[in-house]
RNA sequence: GGAGGGGUUCCCGAGUGGUCAAAGGGAACAGACUGUAAAUCUGUCGGCGGACGCCUUCGGAGGUUCAAAUCCUCCCCCCUCCA
């Protein structure tokens, strides 16, 4: 017998089962294996709001995000790195993925000068200029240590024209080349994804895919979305990018999405989401439940003692009432973002691992019909 | 007892003749939030009707005026200081 059960090496991507275009997986990372589809919780500046490493631990969270432009602004990558890199600062021993800093040329776009060469952003906390050349931004997410690196790009936003979304695609295409050759594969057990963009125009979307999947990736994302446009046009696109992206690596669907939003990615064959909308919301009163959205600041849940969700297996459906998450969160008491982020979390994660399940057992489509009942109701 | 200050729409608080249903803040009510410049932002907030308007409202009662939350008289209440 074989003494020695050797770990797969980073980046190894296995498919388990496939039920239409929707995979249940795994992914090999250097902190652990991920059990796609995953829902990763955004931790943009080394932690996920309101929650601590044993919370996410708590609703089993297999892998989390972190910002190369934030955690570069404050506190600084080179300060990290001297303290071990991200995982050992934050004290979170699973997966990390960064994002490279695309998001922020979107976000941040009155902050910021594009050129051919990279991207110059004038620093939100004190205006200081600071350049993110390709090289940089993966320089940074060296120094985080991160899981799953992010190629910089720019995520176009909605309604750039035709000329415009070309020439952005041709320059995140030119940038994702520059980081792969700054990084080359297997090194440090880092992964680097590419990043999809090509804003609305399905042409321009296949174009971006097929030059991007030239690069050697460990996989891929579809990028520029939910920056504006229709829920019809983001479907549109996403079913028809799903499905041809690269079916032996992994897919990551950016800053995706609400729940439906979520299980008709996975319907569309991607593996991986990030959103900030379950923590953001959590702190501003909008929780999800199996039963569809609830408002917990809501009048009529001032007397209300049933649990958020009796479904919900979470800390804070076990213990509290409605009527007083309610009160904590219009008292404006710091324990209203823990416990709410904590449920819309586990919620998510939930959502993710019955779709797993449902995949695994052939009945993604019932599993995803039930959810679309009550959420077409309560989006 | 004397001197002064004050009572404004749920609360605090602007407003000292018309442009005032009355600034601003809070509370309340509702909505938004999608690779986090977000524990943030937006709307409503006397009543009835589409807008426009009409009605009721600024401690109480009366008065002046074309017009009063704003001026006058009396009354009620509160606060500060002096006796």
């Amino acid at each position: 017998m074989n003494a020695s059960i050797s770990t797969p090496a980073p980046g190894t991507f296995t498919i388990h089962g496939t039920d239409g275009e929707s995979r249940a997986g795994e992914l090999v990372t250097a902190h652990g294996v991920i059990e796609t589809p995953i829902f990763m919780p955004v931790g943009t500046q080394g932690t996920v709001k309101s929650l601590s490493p044993q919370d996410l631990h708590d609703f089993r969270a297999q892998i989390i995000l972190g910002n190369t432009y934030h955690l570069y602004i404050r506190p600084g990558d080179e300060m990290i790195a001297r303290r071990g890199g991200l995982h050992k600062f934050m004290n979170w021993d699973g997966p990390i993925l960064t994002d490279s800093g695309g998001f922020q040329v979107f976000s941040l776009s009155a902050l910021r000068k594009l050129s051919a060469d990279g991207v110059e952003f004038s620093s939100h906390l004190d205006g200081s200029k600071h350049f993110f050349s390709p090289e940089k931004a993966i320089s940074i997410q060296n120094n985080l240590g991160s899981d799953i690196m992010m190629v910089l790009d720019e995520c176009v936003p909605y309604g750039a024209d035709y000329d415009y979304t070309n020439k952005s695609l041709a320059t995140t295409t030119a940038w994702a080349k520059r980081c792969r050759e700054y990084h080359a594969p297997g090194t440090n057990g880092q992964l680097m994804f590419g990043i999809v963009q090509g804003g609305f125009d399905k042409d321009l979307r296949e174009k971006s895919m097929a030059q991007l999947t030239e690069i050697p990736f460990e996989g891929f994302a579809l990028g520029g979305l939910s920056v504006g446009e229709s829920k019809p046009e983001m479907m549109d696109i996403l079913y028809h990018c799903g499905p041809i992206m690269p079916a032996a690596k992994p897919r990551y669907l950016m800053g995706v999405g609400t729940p439906m939003d979520i299980l008709n990615g996975i319907n569309a064959g991607i593996d991986m989401f990030d959103c900030v909308l379950p923590t953001r919301n959590a702190r501003n009163g909008t929780l999800f439940t199996s039963q569809g959205k609830v408002n917990i600041k809501r009048a009529e849940y001032e007397e209300d003692d049933s649990p958020l969700d009796p479904n919900c297996s979470c800390y804070t459906c076990r213990t509290f009432t409605k009527a007083y998450l309610r009160h904590l969160y219009k008292a404006g008491e710091i324990l209203s973002y823990r416990l709410n982020t904590l449920h819309n979390l586990t919620f998510y994660l939930d959502l993710v691992r019955g779709a797993r399940k449902a995949i695994l057992a052939g009945t993604f489509q019932d599993y995803k019909a039930k959810f679309e009942e009550i959420y077409e109701k309560k989006p």
